[in-house]
This record gives C-alpha cells, sequence and structure tokens, in this order.
DNA sequence: AAATAATGTTGCACTAAATGCAACATATAC
DNA sequence: GTATATGTTGCATTTAGTGCAACATTATTT
C-alpha cells in the first residue's frame, strides 16, 4: 500500500469529496480520482461510495480508515522519537578509553557535553590500548581514546595532540626535588610505579629502555591506573605518565609533575581514533568534536 | 514517508545488507542504496551505520524498525479483515422493504444468501412504499423491495415482475367458495381488510374503486401486515394480495387464493429498486442477484 | 422545463521520478 | 597482492505520475 495512495484516501474521506481535496492540495481532481481507484484496485476492494455530494466510505474505507487513523497516531509519536534523536536529545555514543583519559574525560569532555545534550546517554569500556583498537576495529565502540597508538589501517584518527611524558611524584617526595628536566640516569634510580604491557605508554617504556640501555626500577607493574596514582601520592615511589592523566591530584597538589629529559617520553602523543570507513553517528561526531576542544588530553 | 522507502528499509534491516536485497529484489544495488538515502534525507537522521560486513540499523533505525513491525502486524490484520470482505465473508447491506416481502425475504432469500456469505450483516427497515423509495433516495438503504412502486428518476429499477393481486381468504369461510375469477362486485360485497394509505397497495385499491366506481367495504385498515393476516386466517374477513405475501399460510393451508376478475389488479408489479446512479456494494449486488432468483415475488 | 453549476471519470500529451547500467571507492579473504 | 565482497555516484533510459481537456451524471437554480 503506497503512502501516497493511503494519505490522499484519508483526506478525500476527512473532506468528503474529492473535488474538495483536490483544490485544497492544488491538483487536479482525476489525479485524485485516479490515487483512489488506484488503492482500490490494489486492495481489491471499493473502498469508496459515489454519492450524490461526494463520496463516503464503504465497510472497507472504514476498515482502511480506521486503520490509518491508527497508524497516523503511531507515526506522530515516532517522529516526536526523530526530533528527539534529531535534535540530539537523545542519542548513544559507545566508547573506548584508555584508562589515562577516564578522569579527563569525565571531568572536562561529558559533563558540558551533557548540558548542550542531556538525553544521550554513554558505554565506556576502558582498558589497554590494544583494547581500545580491537573496539573500534570491532565496531564496538564508536570512539577510542587511545596513547600513543600505532598507525594503523584500520584506525583513522581524528585527532592527536603532543603530550610528553612527566615525572609525576609527591611533592613531599626527595623525588620532587630533582633537578630538572630530570635525566634518564636519574629516573633509573628511583622506584617506578609503570603500567603492565598492553597498553603503549609500557611500550614506550620499553622503547627507551632498549635505547639508553638502562634498566629501569619497576617497584610496581599495575594493570590500572588507579593503583599507580595511589602509590605515587603515597609517597612510595614515581611514575612516568602525561600529566593530564593526574590533573586532579596536580591541582590538589598531591602530585607535583616534572619536565624529562629524554626526547623520546617528549614524543608521547594521544589520539582519538575511529574505524576508518565507518560514518560514524552524528552524535558521536558531535561528541568527538567537542572532546578535542574540551579535554586537557588535546590541549597543545 | 513512503511506503516503498520504508518497506525496502525494513528489507534491509532483515537481510543485513544492501546487495543481498538487491538480489533478492532483482533489482540494482544502487535502487536499494538510494531509497535508503532517500528515506534518510526524509527523515533527517540516519538509519543505518554502513559497517564492514553489510549495514546495522542506528538507534533511529531500531525506532523506526519497531514502528514498521507494530505497523506490518496491524496491516496483516487489516488484509485479514479484507480478505474477509473480499470473499464475501463480510460485509453489510441495508433493506427497506415493503412488509409484505419480509416473510418471502426472510425465508426464501436469506437462508440460501447466508449459507453461501455467512458473515454479511443486514439492516432491513419495514415500511410503506413512500418510505422505502425515501430510504433510497436517501441512500439509507442499498436496496429497496416495493409493490406497484410508480416510476421515479431516482430510482432505478433491477428487477420486476408481475405479480396479481388475488382474493386472500380462509378457506373454511364462505368467501373460498366464491366463483372464480372472482368479480369486482362480489368483492365489495366482501368484508375487506386493507393497507392503509403509503402503500402501493392501497393506491392501487384505491385506483380500483375510481374506475369501478364501486365502494369496497374495509372492515379493516391497518398499517400492519400481520394485523391483515390474522384477521383474514381468523375468517373475519378477505383481502387482496399478492399470494406470495401469505405463502407461508397458502402452503399450511390456512389461507386460500383465488384469482380476481379485475385487470387492473392483475397488473400488481413487485420491483426491486436502488438508487440510479449509486454503485452499490459488491455485496449488494449479489444480494440482489440472488433474491431476483430466489425469491418469491419475482417468479413469473 | 431548461439552464447552470457541481460531482467524479476517462483519453492523451507531457513532465518528473525512479530505475538500470557502468564505473568507482572501500574493505575482506586467500 | 589479487580477487571478491561491500555500498556509492553519474548518466541515459524507462517508468510512473500529472495536468489539461472533454465527458457523463447529478443537483440546483432560473
Amino acid at each position: 500500500m503506497d503512502d501516497k495512495l493511503t494519505s490522499t484516501f484519508l483526506r478525500v474521506c476527512q473532506e468528503g469529496s474529492i473535488r474538495a481535496v483536490a483544490i485544497a492540495l492544488e491538483q487536479e481532481p482525476s489525479t485524485i480520482s485516479r490515487r483512489l481507484t488506484a488503492l482500490e484496485t490494489e486492495i481489491g476492494i471499493q473502498l469508496l461510495e459515489r454519492r450524490k455530494k461526494g463520496v463516503k466510505p464503504t465497510e472497507a474505507g472504514e476498515l482502511l480508515l480506521r486503520h490509518l487513523r491508527g497508524q497516523a497516531a503511531e507515526f506522530e509519536a515516532l517522529t516526536a522519537e526523530f526530533d528527539a534523536l534529531r535534535g540530539m536529545r537523545r542519542g548513544h555514543v559507545s566508547l573506548a578509553v584508555g584508562e589515562g583519559f577516564i578522569s579527563d574525560l569525565i571531568k572536562n569532555a561529558l559533563p558540558s557535553f551533557k548540558k548542550v545534550y542531556p538525553g544521550i546517554t554513554f558505554t565506556m569500556r576502558s582498558g589497554s590500548t590494544e583494547v581500545v583498537v580491537q573496539d573500534i576495529q570491532n565496531d564496538v565502540a564508536h570512539l577510542g581514546f587511545v596513547f600513543n597508538s600505532m598507525p594503523d589501517r584500520q584506525c583513522k584518527v581524528l585527532a592527536h595532540t603532543a603530550q610528553p611524558l612527566q615525572l609525576l611524584a609527591n611533592p613531599t617526595s626527595e623525588w620532587a626535588r630533582t633537578v630538572a628536566p630530570v635525566s634518564i640516569g636519574s629516573l633509573a634510580a628511583m622506584p617506578l610505579a609503570l603500567l603492565s604491557s598492553g597498553s603503549g605508554l609500557g611500550a614506550m617504556v620499553r622503547e627507551v629502555e632498549t635505547i639508553y640501555s638502562v634498566r629501569l626500577h619497576r617497584a610496581l607493574e599495575a594493570n590500572s591506573l588507579a593503583t599507580i596514582r595511589n602509590f605515587v601520592r603515597e609517597g612510595l615511589g614515581v611514575t612516568v605518565l602525561p600529566a593530564f592523566v593526574v590533573a586532579q591530584e596536580i591541582a590538589d597538589g598531591t602530585i607535583v609533575d616534572l619536565p624529562l629529559d629524554v626526547p623520546e617520553f617528549a614524543r608521547g602523543e594521544v589520539s582519538l581514533i575511529a574505524r576508518s570507513g565507518r560514518r560514524l553517528p552524528e552524535v558521536a561526531m558531535k561528541l568527538a568534536n567537542h572532546a578535542m576542544r574540551s579535554m586537557r588530553a588535546f590541549q597543545a
């Protein structure tokens, strides 16, 4: 059943006359008449009685009429929902994030985004760089936030910003008083907390160890950033991370960041990625743009 | 929302790929693709995510999908009802009948018609010829059964049959032994039960009175045929009616019919009428044809 | 009773829209 | 890398819908 036919049928039933509808729609009566007969032949039943004054639906017509009215009501509800989606008042974005981005995202990107688009919901899977990239490749997540992602055919980089790794330490600890920029030698002498392999950060640390032929002192190896953060804050040791990861602690004064005299660490980089070739939902694109502008990780 | 677009969208969601649908529908992928984009631009939201392997509905797509599925279910129910109507398994016919036709209609036409088309319902207004004609003119009734209807521009005669008026009397009464055909003089001497004015029968009786300059003995004037029938059956008098009106009583032997020697009464005629220019519902036409064939009133 | 205005319908030429074909861009599989 | 999937775009073609005019029928007016 063609929509054009049924809608004109509806109008004709409302107006009670073919010509009236033709005038209202600024079309020829023949057009309306033909549509009606087309609908009737399609269904195979006479829908309208042609009477003295105009037309009147037959029993079949009444049946169809009731159906169409109900359908119209449902359609109205549907369009309302679409309106909500169009205005981004509803929608969903799934994110895959490296653990270091969580606080930055939740603190700087999501609140302001939710203020503009209150109805949008999120799923957020956090994991290592590898996991994030997999989620992107498998279309599990729309957007991925990773540190030091290696170039990948399947992943398109929507944004990337240099984020040099810094030395993070408890301000009252002895390591906080090291002369900056901190040399690789000094670093090697400190008890270090590092993320376990699988993360882009771990790979970078191993790279530096190889280049400078040093063995860093892995006092703690953890797959959770919270663990490392607490380790540092309690003064049990130091770590090497981009400053934005512990922006809150730095602001609080519970952790200080010192520059490192290691060019490789300076080449640290954060990326916002999506699967190449995938046309992202509009909400996702909006969020991506918003994240670039609002997140500390993407501020040069 | 064009039906062609939504239905292809539905198919694409089912199949999960544009090409699969194109093959299934024996059409070009470009056609399918274009329909989808047309639907998306019409609604103003992206409905499908183009993914590695085929496509997958977005949130808006899921929304539309749910709507369309529900709509499809309702449409299925609707088509079932249409099927019923098409096969005449449902429908409605409104009849306007002269009182004399009731028993004939109910006994000879409706039972066999209902056997073929069980689901058809009827409304039946009985009244004088005048009332029946009005109902036909005002489109209150599809079909009208009248006696001696005068020619009317607005009424089209679907069938007409000569039904000479006869003398009806109780078989044990003295009037039943009158020599047939009964003359107008003999009739004038009998106590007569007649339908009151407004009926075609009443008009005919008055016409005969004028022509032959006789005053019939109106022992009973009633607007109800049942009254007259009982009057005759009880032997209180006679009446002048077409035999088919009391076919049951004649069969029972409770009433006998005698021919009348009055040419004007022989010109009695029954008609099946409908409004001229009105295209009757198919069920009504079917019933009309059936009535012509099965009713005693239309047997020559 | 005839004329006028209104109803829906049909034939024909025309315009607009949908379609098919081909080439393309991209991603997956071997 | 080559080959086979996926969806998309440009252009010529065909299809389908539309407007105009004349028509048949009915209602209203003169």
